[in-house]
DNA sequence: CGAACAATTGAATCCTTTCAAAGGGAGTGG
DNA sequence: CCACTCCCTTTGAAAGGATTCAATTGTTCG
């Protein structure tokens, strides 16, 4: 929660062939950019970042000579960029098997499996207590019917241990997002979303949180 | 943080055919278990949990209807539980394609990614500044040589960023652990690691987390 | 040498945790 | 059917830790 998107946008190397060098600084791919290559890095170091709407960036990653970085399925959900000089073998995304091994199945389970670890991930993205609750009853929210009813299947000390509070904070913060009429309350588990971008706002989330890509 | 292991090691529903219902609170698998099957959310809501040296727990997911888990190598790298009754459909780990397109492949990017995406989810678990810088740094030593020597490529913005901390919070820290005599610094990028594993009790874990698969 | 940036450090504030206790359902047994 | 217990949740007050605000030092680079 520091920098201030620092050289985003700035250019980037033209890669030749398979293999293509980034110089540090550089950005090699933008969020919302078309997913067309994923990439192994050879030499350097690069990461991977997200901006929030409230300016602050969150490093989801950092990937060393030999890890593999930008598997998505249409568009890239972040930046990466490079941390030091970088060499990078760069492969081509590809839905069909036949195509080598390093194929990229978007019906794969583990391909499947790293969009939900991602999903994991965005939460410690928010620093307060209640911006991470928030962004939690968002995600419940989403998942449940579209009248913003939510049925809490876990109890506060799971929410608190996924989230990294405490039960708590957990139980102060609901009650402050009910407080200020962000959420509802039909019992401790039964909790109701008026309004979904509002919650998205307080956890500092811009609604929709526009993935242009250009 | 907060429970302290609440039931494990309670028995497990014995599946019967390709699906299996599992009782709410109930253990799935174990940390350590031989990794033969993987799962599917049919109906219910699944937790994976880790338990730290301290006792602590984290939940690193969620999992609904629809969504997978337990996708690992060799054994389990987490318990997974029974957050409610829950119906699943489960399949057998498997190295080879032929067998199907839910055959699990070890060598997939996306399969080699998702361990990457857990190890970033790993610093979360930490609470405290000191145990998250610690446990970042028993990273950075591993990826380098033996000898504990460690470059680090990336700045105090950058760490920070990755480890939802400020700058401010990460030079302290820094400056404590060397204050401690668990590192040394030769100067802001250079740091030396003498013991791996005090600076790993330091975060909060185990040495050497005991892997244990009966 | 000055400018710009990275890193460190001090002091005050704010937030989360910890400690402590009380309220509220669900289930059991008398 | 009610009293009792257990567990989950909520809430208050004090303590601890990270952030914010502010300033200094150190490095690199033109």
């Amino acid at each position: 929660m520091e920098t201030l998107n620092p050289d985003r946008g700035i250019g980037r190397q033209s890669p030749r062939g398979d293999a293509s060098t980034v110089a540090e600084g550089m950005t090699i791919y933008l969020t919302g950019d078309e997913a067309a290559y994923w990439f192994e890095v050879k030499q350097g170091i690069v990461r991977t970042c997200r901006f929030l709407a409230d300016g602050h960036r969150q490093l989801t990653g950092f990937f060393h000579p030999g890890e593999l970085f930008g598997l998505d399925e249409e568009y890239y959900t972040e930046t990466a960029e490079a941390v030091t000089r970088v060499v990078l073998r760069r492969h081509r995304r590809t839905r069909c098997k036949g195509s080598g091994h390093l194929a990229l199945d978007v019906d794969d389970p583990a391909h499947r499996a790293l969009g939900f670890a991602r999903r994991s991930l965005f939460l410690f993205g928010h620093k307060t207590a209640l911006a991470r609750v928030a962004a939690f009853l968002v995600q419940m929210a989403e998942l449940a019917e579209a009248d913003g009813e939510v049925e809490l299947a876990m109890s506060r000390a799971d929410i608190a241990d996924h989230l990294g509070l405490t039960i708590h904070t957990v139980s102060r913060t609901i009650a402050e997002l009910h407080r200020k009429g962000l959420i509802r309350l039909d019992g401790p588990r039964s909790i109701r979303v008026p309004d979904q971008d509002a919650l998205m706002r307080a956890a500092g989330d811009a609604p929709v949180p526009a993935m242009i890509h250009a």
